[in-house]
DNA sequence: CGTCGGGTGTGCGATTGCGCACGGATAAGT
DNA sequence: ACTTATCCGTGCGCAATCGCACACCCGACG
């Protein structure tokens, strides 16, 4: 992790967006920026936080490990969340990972200056319990997924849920590590990830996956992307949903 | 649901147990006791609620129902639970629905009374959200468990989750709910069950499952049960774990 | 006392995913 | 340019689960 002095501010974290403006402004200078590489720690099941962080850029996942060294995603927070819930449900610490999914940068605040802000109890607190709420929903649907569907429907869902964090359609990202995310097998990932170049959805090359259909993959995802796509919405507004092809429609029109 | 006169306070919900005479002195006129009946609904997926419940003797099931009509179990709520986390969180509906997996009694409170007593950022509200973040945790849990182990194992998990709140050692349910629940097919459970009760861990006949020998459950179960019990400690103190076998010891050495 | 319906036991083939193993290909380092 | 590590393709046998079908059993109800 690396502390920026300058505050580059033309990426900004959705949820503090929303605030107003009076809102923001109280809490901007509590805020500092940093930048984290690909796989780093934010914190290990169990540890303490000092800070909150509000992803601009990077995307980060939280992991559960069991004991037997099985790992499975049970959310992904980028720059329409945030990392640090426990901070302010008041447990302090999580029984997950947080690792770094696709390096980028991030604003904090201190532990005590937003547990200040919180108790303030008004728009911000308002923003991080609706953003609980959409969490709870997304580690349930998740969940579900695991459950009732296959391998190549958690694949659609994951990689349109990252799609959606990221500022291009390139995830930097091997079979291994997504079947790390998923809880299943490398092989069935490749599998999986065959299929969807077969059929034109992606396109990948030695850790790299490009998405070149997405209105076909949300067609042959399961329901659950949009299920939690959805419930954001409706609970944080605003947000932005990738429409590559919209926005490429328009620019020819132009 | 029927509304009952009488207030019987012989048996009380565990987080409202744990707030500190004054604040319970102060929300406790606010409180209406309510019985439930098996099977019944408290709230659909996106129904807006009117109260917030704290069961007594009443466990809840949160299931997710998904397009395809498979549904599965994201948590539970007992009484060391509440049902209604939305209301204060401030989504207002949830993308689950709320069912009484075993018949009894809970307190209810109108949403409105609950959310101011939610703004004096107290205790309860500190209760509250700790509660929620509990139930994070079960409800990742769930989903790892979901993915990663056994049907055995979950079966396993979710009888300990289960007799945990009960009252007393025998729960009523089919193989065939047990299956909707875990999210697999009721054969599977038929016989994950038998083979509990071959080695004599539980015995069951139409309709209900009585719990024989818990520590031997606790000791085939995989971690998620414990994880899940502890992190409820660790949050919210005051859990009273299931310990038949130590209490009859105390009362055979008294 | 007989019927009926829900709950459980069980068997079978199909499918999915797992574990392992190896081979080829591509990038990165020396 | 050569080695090395990493990433991906693929095949095989195995285990778990699924989907379905049917038989049995018990209790409820008429």
């Amino acid at each position: 992790m690396k502390i920026n002095n300058t505050n580059d501010d033309s990426m900004l974290n959705h949820l503090l967006e929303s605030l107003p403006p009076e809102d923001f402004a109280r809490i901007k200078p509590l805020l500092e920026s940093v930048t984290f590489s690909l796989g780093e720690v934010l914190y290990e099941t169990g540890d303490k936080m000092s800070h909150i962080y509000f992803p601009t850029s990077v995307i980060i996942s939280l992991l559960y490990i069991m004991e037997n060294g099985g790992t499975a995603e049970i959310g992904i927070a980028g720059n329409n969340g945030l990392i640090g819930m426990a901070l302010y449900l008041g447990g302090e610490t999580t029984s997950s990972r947080a690792v770094v999914q696709s390096a980028g940068s991030a604003v904090r605040m201190k532990a005590e200056d937003m547990k200040k802000e919180f108790q303030l109890g008004g728009i911000f607190q308002n923003t991080l319990l609706r953003y609980s709420q959409s969490m709870i929903t997304q580690i349930s649907q998740t969940g579900v997924c695991n459950r009732l569907h296959s391998v190549q429907n958690q694949l659609c869902r994951w990689l349109l849920i990252n799609h959606d964090q990221l500022p291009g359609d390139t995830l930097v990202m091997t079979h291994d590590l997504i079947a790390n995310m998923l809880g299943v097998r490398r092989e069935g990932v490749t599998q999986a990830a065959g299929f969807l170049q077969d059929n034109g959805y992606i396109k990948y090359v030695r850790g790299t996956v490009t998405m070149l259909d997405r209105p076909g993959l949300e067609k042959i995802c399961c329901e659950c992307y949009q299920v939690v796509a959805d419930e954001y919405d409706r609970l944080l507004g605003k947000f932005v949903r990738k429409n590559k092809h919209v926005k490429k429609a328009v620019l020819a029109a132009a």
